[in-house]
DNA sequence: ATAGTATATTGACAACCATCAATATAGTGG
DNA sequence: CCACTATATTGATGGTTGTCAATATACTAT
C-alpha cells in the first residue's frame, strides 16, 4: 500500500486499541501505518497547522503555497494525501478549493499512541 | 534529513504546543516529521507492540523476528531505528539485546496531535 | 583456540516519494 | 467565444526506503 491510496484516518482508528495495550495486528499496522505516513512529512504538517491558524479555519492553495515556500502542483499534491487521509475536506468555491480541518482526526490518532 | 539519522523524540516534541494550535515553524514541521517518520511503518509498529505486549516489558531480537515474518538484519534495521528516534532502548546482556519501550515517548508525540 | 550463537553491518536492488515544469481542467468576466 | 485565473494532473527525476543475502562482530562454552 502507498501513499497514493491510502484509507481515511478513520478505518484506521476506528477499530483499535492503543498501540502499547497489547499486541497489534499485522492488518491495523499496515492501516495506522498509512495514517502516520500521510503526516510524516514536514510540508503536510505545516499544512495542517496553517490551515487550522487560519482565521474562518479555511485556506485555499493561493494562501499556503507562497509562506510554504513550495510550487503550486506541489502544495495541490499534498493537501490531497491529507484529503485522502482523512485529516482535510475540501471545498470547491468558484475558482477557489478551500480546505479545512476534519474535526476529530488528528484526536483520535493522537490517542492511539498515548496509553495514559 | 533522511531515516538514517533522526533526532530523538524529545527534541521533536519538548518544544512546541500541539500541531493545530498556531502555525509551527519549518523548524519544528522537519523535526516532528522525521519523528513521525519512524512511526510510519507496519513492521515498527508491530515491534512496538510486540515488546509492550511482553512479559517483563522487553523482549530481544530473537522473539520478534519469527513472528514479524521478517528477516533478522531487517528486524534489527527497524529496532535500531526506534532506537534512534527515541521510542525504545537497547541493553546488551551476553549475546543478547534486549529492547524495551521509553515511558512517555509516544506519549508526547501522542499529545502533540490530540488537540481537546 | 575453536566452534557455535545472537546480533549488527554492508552492499545491492526494486519500489516509493517529494519536487518541479509543463499541461490540462474548470470557473469568471468581458 | 476569448482571455484570465485558480487548481489539478501528468511526466520526469533525484533521493529515500524496506528488504534480503552475505559478512562481520561479539559473546559463550567446550
Amino acid at each position: 500500500m502507498t501513499l497514493a491510496n491510502v484509507r481515511p484516518a478513520i478505518d484506521a482508528t476506528a477499530c483499535c486499541q492503543p498501540l502499547t495495550r497489547g499486541s497489534i495486528s499485522a492488518e491495523n499496522s499496515e492501516s495506522l501505518a498509512n495514517t502516520l505516513k500521510a503526516l510524516a512529512d514536514p510540508a503536510r504538517l505545516r499544512l495542517i497547522s496553517m490551515v487550522a491558524a487560519r482565521e474562518g479555519g479555511e485556506a485555499c492553495v493561493c494562501d499556503l503555497t507562497e509562506p510554504l515556500g513550495l510550487s503550486q502542483p506541489t502544495v495541490s499534491h499534498h493537501l490531497k494525501i491529507l484529503v485522502d487521509a482523512g485529516f482535510l475536506t475540501r471545498e470547491k468555491r468558484g475558482l477557489w478549493a478551500y480546505y479545512r480541518i476534519v474535526p476529530g482526526a488528528l484526536d483520535t490518532v493522537g490517542r492511539l499512541l498515548v496509553t495514559v
